[in-house]
Formats: structure tokens, C-alpha cells, sequence
DNA sequence: CTTTATGGTAAGTCATAACTTACGGTAAGC
DNA sequence: GCTTACCGTAAGTTATGACTTACCATAAAG
């Protein structure tokens, strides 16, 4: 399962709340902190768990860390949702149809 | 966050294993539990979430409960993720020219 | 009506992960 | 050099969720 990481990165509100800090652009460690809930250790173990997974990109510059989104990071994982629904669609098409005829060759049994 | 539920279901192995049981078409909850390496009241628990997000639906059919996948159930997950990731690669290829136009102009930063 | 199959719910156990404070290590500023 | 800012790591606490066994309700079968 080589999303697990990715899903269990998303999984928790305050690393999407990260994620949604650096949708416009990378960030460094302290500036992140001030604007979510929790301490900036907190913040530096979310971002060791998104960056393991392949979620961050930490560029050092001197003395800190700017955090960016990976621009692929998440594909493997929309590749299996999309598979999956995909799958899911065709199978739910098949069922109707396949109940339709059920219903056109037995037309007079109650449902 | 109406997806929370979404990820926290998906979140979990077990249950992507119930969905990914259930890609090819429905099936009753004693076959599903067959197939996995968890009792049947823990495959009821996990059908149970599932279901809370929106992932599954369920068709009594006398004794027993049929699930198959909801067809649209990922569809807000997704579409969060794939705004997320078009801002992120538009920060990413803004930082990228914003870079080379610093290299081109060093010492000369009116541009 | 009694028995059997099916599956949801209750209660309790146990592992994990999200948080805190305290600390250490490195780069910059005076 | 000494101090300050920045940030990762260690250790400990606590809440949560995934699992188990035991139980209950309902529908079919005999």
C-alpha cells in the first residue's frame, strides 16, 4: 500500500491545515506555527510525518527550514481513488442493467 | 471539512480492503467477512463508518444486508485534493520563474 | 412454534498518535 | 567570543479507535 503514508498524513485536520497554509507558497517552520493551534514542536512533528510521506519539500536557507508542497505528492493516491470509483461506477451500471433484464424476462414477479 | 469522514475511512486498511472486496459488485456482510483477517462484528463496525461517510450503501434483502460502493462517495475528497494540488503547482512554477528572474537580474533587482 | 442463519450493538482491552514541556544543536547578530 | 533566533528531538501524558467476546433482534426454514 504505498499511499498509506499519504493517507495518513491527510487523515489529521491540523497537517491539512498545513497543507492548506503552503497552497500559495513555501513557508518557513515559525511563520507556520503562528497561525495554527498548536506548539511549533507540534508543527515540526507534522511536518517530519507529511515530508515521510512525501507530502513537503524542506529547502534549508541559513538558519531555517521553508517548507513547500511536493508537486506530485499526492498522485499515487488520487490514481487509486480514481481506480477504485471507477471500478465502483462499472460495477453499479452492471447491476442496474443486470437488473433490468432480471425485471423484463420475470416481468410479472413482485419486487 | 466535509471530507474528514471521508479520510478517516479510507484512513483505515481493513477498510480499504472491504472496498476494494466490494470494486467488482455488492456482497452480503458474512462474505465480506470471510475474506478478511478480522471477526464479523469488527467488519460491521467498519461498515458502519463507512457508510457514515457517505462510501457505502446498504440494500436489506430479507435476512441479510447488501453494500456496494456509492458511486459518487469519493467525489468531495477528490475534488479537494485536486485544488489543492493545481495551487500547489502553481505556487511551485510561480517560485520557479520568480527564481530564474533573480538569477537573470543579480544586482540589478528592479524588475 | 421452534430452530437456525444473519448481522448489528455493548462492554472492555490495548495500541497508537497527537499533544505538551524540556532540551540540544546550528546559524546569524552584536 | 557571547547571545539570540530558529527548529528538530526526547520523554511523558492522554484521548481515541480497532479489535475481541458476549449478547440481542429479525427473517427464513423445519
Amino acid at each position: 500500500m504505498p499511499y498509506q503514508l499519504t493517507i495518513d498524513a491527510l487523515a489529521d485536520p491540523t497537517r491539512r491545515a498545513i497543507l492548506d497554509r503552503l497552497r500559495g507558497g513555501a513557508m518557513a517552520v515559525g511563520t507556520l506555527a503562528e497561525g495554527l493551534p498548536v506548539s511549533r514542536p507540534a508543527v515540526s512533528q507534522h511536518l517530519r510525518v507529511l515530508s515521510d510521506a512525501g507530502l513537503l519539500i524542506a529547502t534549508p536557507q541559513g538558519n531555517r527550514r521553508i517548507y513547500s508542497i511536493a508537486p506530485n505528492g499526492a498522485d499515487e493516491l488520487r490514481h487509486y481513488l480514481n481506480s477504485l470509483w471507477d471500478d465502483a461506477l462499472a460495477a453499479f451500471e452492471q447491476a442496474a442493467l443486470a437488473k433490468a433484464i432480471h425485471k423484463s424476462s420475470k416481468g410479472n414477479e413482485n419486487d
